[in-house]
RNA sequence: GGGACCGUAGCUCAGCUGGAUAGAGCAUCUGCCUUCUAAGCAGAGGGUCGCAGGUUCGAGUCCUGCCGGUCCUACCA
């Protein structure tokens, strides 16, 4: 609704200066600083200072004297030395909230591809991984809630080398059949176990760098789907996937479809992809020097910087000498698939249907498991990969092949949504009992590392912040039943995780710090849902004392709203409440999930203030108690949506 | 060597394409629970926005240089 009220203005302001003075300049439209300034500022008349030779005050002050009326817009002022300050009809823009129903967002044409998540299936998943996934989902709520189409895509590295790691623990350290390697992930916390294993491998290689070979060839055995390694693979990646899905989905995270490695090889995605970067001579073969034997694309196709004169050097390798492909050269496959400009598809069968009836699909080399009856997959408009900072010279180079081969939109359609990784802070370290360097002991924040399995699994830190919510909510609800306590306990957990996960932007390094990470108090998850919980709880009271909550529309008009919204801390709630589409395409121009949290929390604060200060069940004065229960109504409606659709923080019965 | 990012209150961070007196949370201190739940509210202290120049009506924000820190620059992903 807001965003009506800019534009207005924003276009009167333009057809103005365009008739008086003959300029046509972008008008940017801003929010004064402090309230008791209006609504809305202009500092248009600055722009035109040297243009006109005038003094800014004096233009603004011509264009408020020339300015029409506009719809909305109470009253228009200079201030300061030039700013056009403009002031809402209170009563109007609440009569318009009123009766807008909350209607839908007008579905965007196009399909927008979100890829998150992409952990190596060799292990449990941990606090970086869940950034990655708490951001991609975010995100793709946010997508969803401004009207698009988006898939989610999960991508599976299940032949690579973590995963070949961990078949090498089990077949050389540990020496277990498949058999057992199957009863052991039947049994509970399979990811668990793999991630002591991958990093007792890890460590096993750093003594015996002869054991090498093993990967080696534990590498080329899953590639080519050959023996015991080969289906060793499969099972342990398979099994941890699940575990991952499971873990993504306690945070209310799901896809709706998992690429994998091992089809994009068997279905020689690669292979097509080769073709068309040969013919197009968006890479070439290398006679000699450091990369004799290679295919490689030329260092000016991914870097600004490069001269003439880098040589085939600083050219990055598509195709070893050996004759496979690296990484990005299956990425850049899989990222033409995913604008459907591959010429190639996967099959596909369901792999899971979640409690919410939603159907995540796996991709499959085998036609005769595909099923045919399911949505279309890839062929996106527009693909984010939401992925860390550190690949973001691969994602250059996959984009650059694209606009190699000539897919100029596509490759302008690729965004590598990145993000800075998850460190633990010192203080934190002590107390999970990571052993620390003295170098580490001067740093902000200490790196994690799979590999040697340091780091917060998961599953681990749920587990915590359940069980501190449990607490609390035991302490303030003993006479409720204890699942649904649990439910609510569950609830402010997931909301404290999400939202903390969030409130950083994305290029912030999080040095995790677990007590910090724990708070329920200040800007947290649950400081915002206790506030949308207040809120239901007035409405409740008010049901329980045998009185109705009011047709708002019959017995409000913009006469009283006009009346009761005078008072600028109503008013200033109503605003705050009445800007959540605002800030979503604030949140989404920006691609920063942060913003968004950001304003839930600043509205929930508005609200707590406002809680404080004026007891509505109480107020004597009916219009004010009806004016004031429609706010509440209005604003619990804003956060919940903010909440629960756009974050995916769910908003419990009662805290 | 080349590229990217960062430096804002004691700590952790916001600050939208340059705009009005630089903001939150935590921590510290002071008040407020007989009220729709104090996971809350009100208030206080705390800043040469790394340093130095420049651009202009105006710079935390843009440009240059320097200082300090991080990441990338693999025939790993």
């Amino acid at each position: 609704m807001f965003h009506l009220a800019e534009q207005r203005l924003r276009e009167a302001l333009t057809t103005l200066l365009k008739e008086r003075y003959g300029v046509d300049i972008p008008v940017v439209i801003e929010q004064p600083k402090q309230s008791d300034l209006g609504e809305l500022a202009a500092p248009v008349a600055f722009a035109l200072a040297r243009q006109l030779k005038k003094a800014p005050k004096v233009i603004a002050a011509e264009i408020v004297a020339a300015l029409p009326p506009v719809p909305g817009i109470a009253s228009l002022e200079v201030a300061g030395n030039g700013f056009l300050n403009a002031r809402l009809d209170r009563g109007a823009y609440g009569a318009l909230l009123l009766a807008a129903a909350s209607q839908a967002p007008a579905t965007l044409p196009g399909k927008t591809i979100v890829e998150h998540t992409n952990i190596n299936p060799n292990k449990a998943a941990h606090i970086g991984h869940l950034r990655n996934s708490v951001l991609g989902d975010t995100f793709v709520r946010m997508l969803r809630a401004s009207g698009r189409t988006v898939e989610v895509q999960n991508y599976i590295d299940n032949t690579g080398v973590q995963v070949a790691d961990v078949v090498v623990g089990f077949h050389h350290l540990e020496k277990k059949s498949v058999d057992e390697v199957r009863a052991l992930l039947a049994a509970p916390r399979f990811d668990y176990y793999c991630w002591d294993l991958y990093a007792r491998t890890s460590a096993y290689y750093a003594d015996h760098p002869e054991a090498i070979q093993w990967r080696r060839d534990a590498l080329h055995a899953i590639e080519h789907g050959e023996g015991v390694i080969a289906e060793l693979g499969h099972l342990i990646a398979d099994a941890i996937v699940e575990c991952h899905l499971t873990t993504m989905w306690r945070l209310g995270i799901s896809y709706d479809v998992l690429p994998r490695e091992s089809e994009i090889l068997h279905l020689q995605f690669w292979a097509t992809a080769f073709e068309q970067l040969k013919q197009r001579k968006a890479i070439y073969f290398v006679e000699e020097g450091k990369n004799k034997g290679c295919w490689v694309m030329a260092a000016t196709h991914f870097r600004d910087s490069a001269g003439e004169d880098s040589g085939d050097d600083d050219a990055k390798v598509i195709v070893r000498s050996n004759g496979t492909v690296t990484y990005v050269g299956k990425d850049i496959a899989y990222q033409m698939w995913k604008f459907g400009i591959l010429g190639k598809d996967f099959h596909y069968t369901p792999l899971r249907t979640y409690p919410d009836g939603h159907v995540a699909w796996v991709a499959t080399a085998d036609e005769s498991e595909a099923v045919t009856n399911r949505p279309a997959f890839g062929g996106g408009t527009e693909v984010y990969n939401v992925i860390d900072s550190r690949q973001s010279y691969l994602q250059d180079v996959v984009v650059a092949g694209l606009r190699a081969l000539g897919y100029e939109q596509q490759a302008d359609h690729s965004i590598h949504f990145s993000y800075e990784m998850v460190a633990l802070s010192p203080r934190t370290c002590v107390e999970l009992d990571i052993p620390l360097s003295e170098e580490d002991k001067k740093k902000s924040y200490v790196e994690v590392s799979g590999r040697k399995g340091l780091g917060v699994k998961a599953d681990d830190l749920i587990d915590k912040l359940i069980e501190k919510a449990q607490v609390e909510v035991d302490a303030r609800h003993a006479e409720k039943p204890e699942a649904e306590r649990k439910r609510v306990a569950t609830q402010i957990a997931i909301g404290a995780l999400r939202y903390f996960l969030l409130k950083f932007t994305r290029n912030t390094v999080i040095a995790f710090d677990l007590q910090e990470a724990l708070s329920f108090e200040g800007e947290t998850g649950p400081y915002i849902q206790y506030a949308a919980v207040r809120a239901g709880k007035i409405l409740a009271k008010l049901v329980e004392r045998g009185e109705q909550i009011p047709e708002f529309t019959e017995v409000l008009d913009a006469e009283k709203m006009a009346r009761q919204l005078s008072s600028e801390p109503f008013w200033q709630l109503l605003l705050a409440a009445s800007k959540s589409g605002s800030a979503l395409n604030a949140a989404l121009s920006s691609g920063e999930p942060a913003a968004m949290a950001r304003y839930a929390f600043q509205l929930a604060q508005a609200f707590n203030t406002f809680y404080q200060d004026y007891p509505i069940l109480p107020e004597k004065d009916p219009e004010k108690r009806t004016v004031l229960l429609w706010l509440a109504v209005f604003f619990q409606k804003q956060l919940h949506h903010t909440l629960q659709n756009v974050l995916g923080i769910p908003v419990p019965e009662y805290m």
